[in-house]
DNA sequence: TTGATATCATTTGCATACGAATGAATTCCC
DNA sequence: GGGAATTCATTCGTATGCAAATGATATCAA
């Protein structure tokens, strides 16, 4: 190889070409494909809940009655998100609200006997579902990704 | 009360009662929380542009003038979502449709030269984006990341 | 105490995202 | 050739997701 091969290699992989930006390798774009079918697995396992359904009662078990907008802070939705969630729940009487006593801006939020019955049937399916998005990798990979994946988010 | 209780109680303040199911480490809910996370570093670079538009635009301009259908799949999205997507950037003058002459069912999508403008201008800060999305990630790790998450989609 | 500020919840508007149903056009295959 | 199956696009309904505006309440500070 020449030294002009070796110098247009250099530049060529310091100050890559503009026209080369590929939408299918960028992190965004695989990161949003990658939920998207979690997503999917999640539905196939449970089909009559979405996702954020599920991580608001999952975090009710947790951490029993709290505030909407609090219980939205903890599972990472807006207010305006979470009102949405917390109502459709509420209409198949899977949670109950209630008016904090001291506080009257807050409105609080905790799992019924049918709800906490819902979520302990379906946390082993969770499980299944975790494994089932996680199987194309290996035990040692899974450690990885995990934790790369939680420094991002 | 006797000592016990009071150890016991003491314990399960400290220590809340260990749910064998921690929603905040499943993967499901780490992705959404990271592709959020990505969602708005994109929008605080490219602000009159939503990431699916951006793909869009982006993909148009690798491949050229292709059907509304083959579009979707291209990026992900399925017929029903690339719709809204397309019609928006048409209304924005982004993009043109017209008929596919030997398949009258099919519906042809490609850049105007706004559009075309527009993705070489937006190319650059979606490169930023990118990087910002990975900064909290070493090269090394960038890297390992990347090849496990593609597993993942 | 009171006026400014902050917090909690709601509402509206817009943009994905997808299942299901529908209609039009094409292809398959007997 | 022609009926069945497939493909392409559209529409409807439901569910996030977030910005911005609003109203009610609570807290802070002068």
């Amino acid at each position: 190889m020449s030294a002009e091969d070796n110098l247009l290699k250099l530049v060529e992989v310091e100050e890559p070409e503009e026209h080369d930006y590929l939408l299918q390798e960028q992190v965004g774009f695989i990161l949003r494909k990658a939920h998207q079918r979690h997503v999917s697995i999640f539905a196939a396992h449970i089909g009559d809940l979405t996702p954020p359904q599920f991580a608001a009662l999952a975090k009710l078990r947790d951490v029993g009655e709290t505030s909407q907008n609090q219980l939205g802070t903890l599972i990472a939705m807006d207010a305006a998100t979470v009102k949405g969630v917390i109502d459709r729940l509420k209409a198949r009487g899977l949670v109950e609200l209630s008016k904090h006593e001291a506080d009257k801006r807050r409105l609080l939020v905790n799992l019924t006997a049918e709800g906490r019955d819902a979520i302990e049937r379906l946390i082993p399916l969770a499980r299944e579902i975790t494994q089932e998005t996680l199987a194309p990798l290996s035990a040692k990979e899974i450690a990885t990704f995990m934790k790369l994946l939680a420094k991002l988010a």
